[in-house]
DNA sequence: AATGAATGAGACTTCATTCAT
DNA sequence: TATGAATGAAGTCTCATTCAT
């Protein structure tokens, strides 16, 4: 019986534990989505958390912590949309449109944060290279389920033979051009302006821009 | 014949400052590259340029002014590419070749320092809005040349009608997506390599990933 | 019941915090008294205090918040000096004389802060003259209840008619040129001492130096 | 020959030096003035007395060597101040009144200096005391033509015995008195409005606040 | 577990003074 | 003699982290 109480006292321990972690990182996130990770203090959040500013120093190691958790749920959110898309119904033209739509949305809402982390990854190429190489070799897998559907693509001749992992960079590198272009300069976006900018893209990366009109 | 004299004079000293100028932008740079510009000190700057802490300050009037130098610096390069590879010899498909492989070697060359850059405009997005909305708009500008190109080819229907700037962008987005994948994961690259990747991006930008082998 | 204690609590709270505001305040007036405003450093007022050179900042906005808390200390001193005098026991005479001598030891206790006060009120002239400018008005007011004393006298013919606030600032120049002159030649001085150039004062201000023995 | 030549260009040297630093220190003197002893840079200074900022060195040994050249110039000013008054036509009232409207007039038109001037040397209480103290001597020095002055009058009887040199204070502290408030309120002042306030400040020093009309 | 006052290293910037030309 | 580029000590302020309560 104790055994169980103490079972119970434990998981809801942790249970509540997880729950203020949450609340500390949805905290921060919010924070570095509108000022960034540097120019957000400990005790911006701390107050922004409705905690005590020690009292994070329970739930994460430091400040970097912190920012390394928001990272990791990050790149969940990516997976996610990668994956939602590309089982997603209908072809590769639709999933393809389904997942810049996705992925422009997700840029716009998460622009600063995204930004945040961008930066501290390439921070990292030369200090502590080991960890954050693997931060980018999980969020780079996101992409591994695209490149498994072009590659099944391919394979019954339907697209052009190639690396589909590079493929799959052109396509991003795509997204993200456009989403920086268009946040860096203008204030505004509509869903529309985005499904829009989708199928351009989606329509350039399947048919290039080369006209073809022509046959008789 | 005095005059001359005070004209070399002035012209010395004039040619000093600038040369002790790129001195300062010179370390700047090459710190701001490998550790970006929040993280790199005046003491670093000062120390790598060889000059005491208080000499950069006759020189330039903050440490961002230093870094806004910098920008200026690279957004030349930046344009200097750009006209290049728009006036060379060719066509559409070798101008493109030839920028997409340019601006990889540009990157790849000065990646943190661009990154930095990048960062620094981000930060900016809200607080000295006006100032960077400037330096972007130049930056952006850098596309004006490629946009011009694009828009020729289209009035003698050679490519699909569209808004010539989006493609542009799209290209872009294809250039530097591959270089941040390709840079984030790995250490080296050969000319080689990067005029591969250079014919990939123009092949799927100008013909898109679809096959089109049969038509009897 | 709850609610008590949880307004002790608070209160200790507030307490506690007024207490070491004040601590830092003494620390830092020792300081400015002895050196002046503008050369004392904030480390040193931190070491004085016994602080952290943060922790000040825990408690003022900034160097000169500490000093404009301590403006508002000595005004306060000064003025509760002229409202005592204004309302004790005696006719002018008795009132004048002892404000003279009350003025005389406060400016022998705390010449140099006043001193470091005059200097940096003088300096803001041009600069952020607002916010001075109603400092020295409150300072001013300080003589409105001795002005009103004076007017009172005039109305019943006692003195020769004039605007009672020159008469009150000519008497407050009498004081403050005495103590210059004193303090800046003489390292000692007594009560006594202050007391007859109390006296010397107030009879000059009443009677003028004009000898009137003549009579019959 | 030769020995007139050097003398000749020793002493046209010397007056060229002497020429030189006194263009200095009137350049000095106006930035002093306007903007405060410590306010003032000598990048400022130098560029304002079109020299080069290390040639200041070959004329003055630091910037306060310059400051102190300007106090012995103020000196120098009150002195003759007190000595023209002194040495005017008229009674001991006219000379006074003189004295005063010159005071008010150069207080007026030389504020900050003064009040630099006043902070140096009140700074100096403790550090540098021996230099100063003598400075201040000096400066009270300027007093004792006019106590001389008292001396005669009280000799004769016709005003209250007393050191003429507490008198002398007096009237001193209410000119400057009436200046501080003055200057420190207000924003103008005409030739017209400082003579009513000499009168003013002669009569009550002369003859006392109080009504004397009755006498039966 | 929660708190937030205390800490102090470290950042940017200023400016009197020096010294090579 | 005149110059002003170079210097670096010193100043104010920030903020991630600690620790006593």
């Amino acid at each position: 019986m104790s055994e169980i109480s103490t079972q119970d006292s434990l998981s809801r321990k942790e249970r509540e534990k997880r729950s203020r972690q949450q609340d500390i990182l949805k905290a921060a996130r919010e924070l570095f989505v509108s000022k960034g990770f540097r120019e957000t203090t400990l005790d911006e959040i701390a107050h922004h958390a409705e905690f005590g500013k020690g009292t994070l120093y329970n739930y994460f190691a430091s400040k970097e912590d912190i920012f390394h958790a928001i990272i990791d749920q990050s790149i969940e959110d990516s997976l996610a949309i990668a994956r939602e898309s590309v089982e997603a119904d209908g072809g590769l033209r639709e999933k393809l449109s389904l997942l810049a739509r996705k992925t422009i949305r997700y840029i716009w809402e998460n622009g600063e944060l995204l930004h945040a982390i961008y930066h501290e990854l390439h921070r990292a190429g030369s200090a502590e290279a080991t960890r954050f190489r693997d931060i980018i070799k999980r969020a780079s897998g996101m992409w591994g389920a695209l490149a498994g559907l072009l590659q099944k693509e391919m394979n019954e001749g339907r697209i052009r033979p190639c690396d589909p992992e590079q493929y799959v960079i052109l396509f991003d590198g795509m997204v993200r051009g456009y989403c920086f272009k268009k946040f860096a300069l203008e204030e505004s976006g509509s869903d529309e302006e985005f499904a829009q900018a989708a199928e351009l893209i989606v329509s350039v990366f399947l048919d290039g821009i080369t006209e073809r009109n022509s046959k008789g």
